[in-house]
DNA sequence: CAAAATAATTTACGCGCGTAAATTTTTGAT
DNA sequence: ATCAAAAATTTACGCGCGTAAATTATTTTG
């Protein structure tokens, strides 16, 4: 390293040889020129620690290497998962990706939206917060930027839609519970967040009939993001007014079954699917801390890899030019064995 | 709205009657103008709405208004909850906040630095990894950018430090256990990847003194970030080899406790205060997952909006100018009583 | 080895804004 | 009404880079 330190991309071209139209080509695409001049170029790029200014740079471009990732709630494991592993997809890609929570707040939704637009983003991977969302700004936001729209639908907004089968994921694992005992009751939200959830709802009725078992939907009060205590409350009531009327419950989603197991526990109703259990509960989404539950919870998982992979290859497909219609892929989930259920 | 797009400050300052130097001044700090200037500014930025170009704002500022936010692992609730306080202090004091994860790895967060780097942050809220980090990465790191370090304290670096006082939480969390039952073990991971860690160790040893008795550590293998899995295994092992000398057991931190309490609950060992139970667990921390383990877990919680606020306001007052020596600063924590001790 | 194709260079302009200095206008107190 | 202080304006320059067009150098091909 030498001592002089490089002010910008003129000096830098300066120092390696080159003129500076030819160091900015390397910089925006390092394959677009000769190999040889790359090694000059990369060889003075350890000698003299340079990085171009990202503001000078992205202010000329129409668009940056920026991708969005926006999350309805980024404290909840389940989003922090899957975005992690966007990111690390756009990463390797060689794109810069910023992360956004819109913290279960739909004007905060909006907020964030304008903000990335401000960004001028290559493409957004966007999770909107669903029911609340302001329809009508994100459209707008779609119309503006190349969006991506993952986990809930909503409409036929963006480029396309990547998701898991919540109908699999409930009829499933419905299958599954009615086989190894009593059938399951449903336990739901009664206003859900998400469509997603509406969609579960939907599926269990089927699957039940298909038994021809009766169907039990509990629909419980809560407003919000805070599923765990929802699902507590709601279970605490459940249990006193003798809801269930089996001893299986399948939960709309893994929070609100870690819910459930709270309030199993504080009511000493045991858990579990050996003889001396008085109660099989079941979650879906296969969320991160499912494992860890007393006893472990057993769910139908996404599939995050395949999610996720799926979502970024199709904006960057559509990124680098490809022109797909609108589609909508849901992907299966993975039943998980554990000791609940 | 009229149907003609405001394309830059210049047209901007046009519609509102303004010279553009004077909108600039307004955008850079809304009350450097005056009051009916503003007035006029605001009905313009309503009819028309206009944003001025982030990229060309900060190419020509040598600082920006975004603060920098990094933790060590966002999948983990604890630092998504922090996380978000400070998200929202930040904006509220009109800054804009980046949020980046280290995942756990130390060469991820050389990246993070770099690129927080090229930002040109006003000011940088950083949780190291600890033990893992480059120290000469960070150091240099905190020589370029305002950067307080807060959670993990690594020697004296960046402005200041702001965190909990492990020895206090260990101290506080072990009297109370002491007094309502049978004197705590304590589990630790051997390695661990932070300083709290180790402080909390040492912590519990003069505790145990104070109260005459003898302390029992066990320290488990594992590395890495994944707590509750290493505690997990950590338990099987413990309880098969008989390892914990008493019936309590005081745990490093509480993800490690949430795999300790799987780990019973695959063995049959019951857990909580009551008299048909046969082991008591207490952890540390107050993470957001702790109300909702079976039982929920005992645990002495880090005061989240105190370190925040803290965090926040020694950054800014030195953004603002501010010149004050190093200093550390640790908030004491709230004991959290619940049915696992 | 010459011609064709490809890559690099030179030249030149503009992006949208920050910002400094000098000037004019407005404000608020006397 | 008068004048000093404060605010706004005008003027002018520069930031660091993208990018286009024309030119020159280098590599590849037959």
């Amino acid at each position: 390293m030498t001592n002089k330190k490089i002010r910008n991309m003129e000096e830098f071209a300066t120092v390696s040889g080159l003129s500076r139209p030819t160091v900015s080509k390397y910089f925006n695409d390092p394959g677009s020129v000769r190999a040889s001049t790359r090694q000059r170029i990369e060889a003075a790029l350890e000698a003299h620690e340079y990085r171009p200014n990202i503001y000078a740079m992205n202010q000329n471009r129409k668009l940056t290497k920026t991708i969005g990732i926006v999350v309805p709630l980024l404290t909840d494991p389940y989003f922090a998962e899957i975005a992690r592993n966007l990111e690390q997809r756009c990463i390797a890609a060689g794109y810069r990706p910023t992360l956004f929570s819109s913290h279960g707040d739909p004007a905060l939704e909006v907020e964030v939206l304008d903000t990335l637009r401000s960004l001028k983003p290559a493409g957004v991977l966007l999770a909107p917060l669903g029911r609340a969302s302001d329809h009508i700004a994100l459209e707008k936001f779609c119309g503006d930027v190349p969006t991506l729209i993952f986990d809930s639908r909503v409409g036929e907004m963006g480029l396309s839609f990547v998701g898991s089968d919540n109908f699999q994921f409930t009829r499933h694992i419905t299958d599954y519970l009615c086989r190894t005992g009593e059938p399951p009751c449903f336990f739901e939200m009664k206003t859900p967040a998400t469509p997603n959830a509406h969609r579960r709802g939907q599926s269990y009725l089927p699957a039940m009939e298909a038994f021809g078992h009766a169907p039990n939907v509990i629909s419980i009060e809560g407003e919000g993001w805070g599923f765990e205590e929802i699902g507590r409350l709601g279970g605490h009531q459940a249990l006193e007014q003798g809801l269930f009327s089996t001893n299986t419950v399948l939960c709309s989603n893994d929070r609100l079954a870690i819910g459930l197991l709270t309030a199993c526990c504080e009511k000493k109703v045991t858990v579990g699917r050996g003889p001396d259990t008085s109660i099989r509960i079941a979650g879906q989404d296969g969320h991160p801390h499912s494992r860890y539950t007393c006893p472990p919870l057993t769910t139908i998982s996404h599939d995050y890899d395949a999610v996720s992979e799926t979502a970024v290859e199709a904006l960057f497909a559509v990124i680098d030019g490809a022109v797909s219609p609108w589609k909508s892929t849901r992907l299966e989930g993975r039943l998980i064995l554990r000791d609940s259920a």
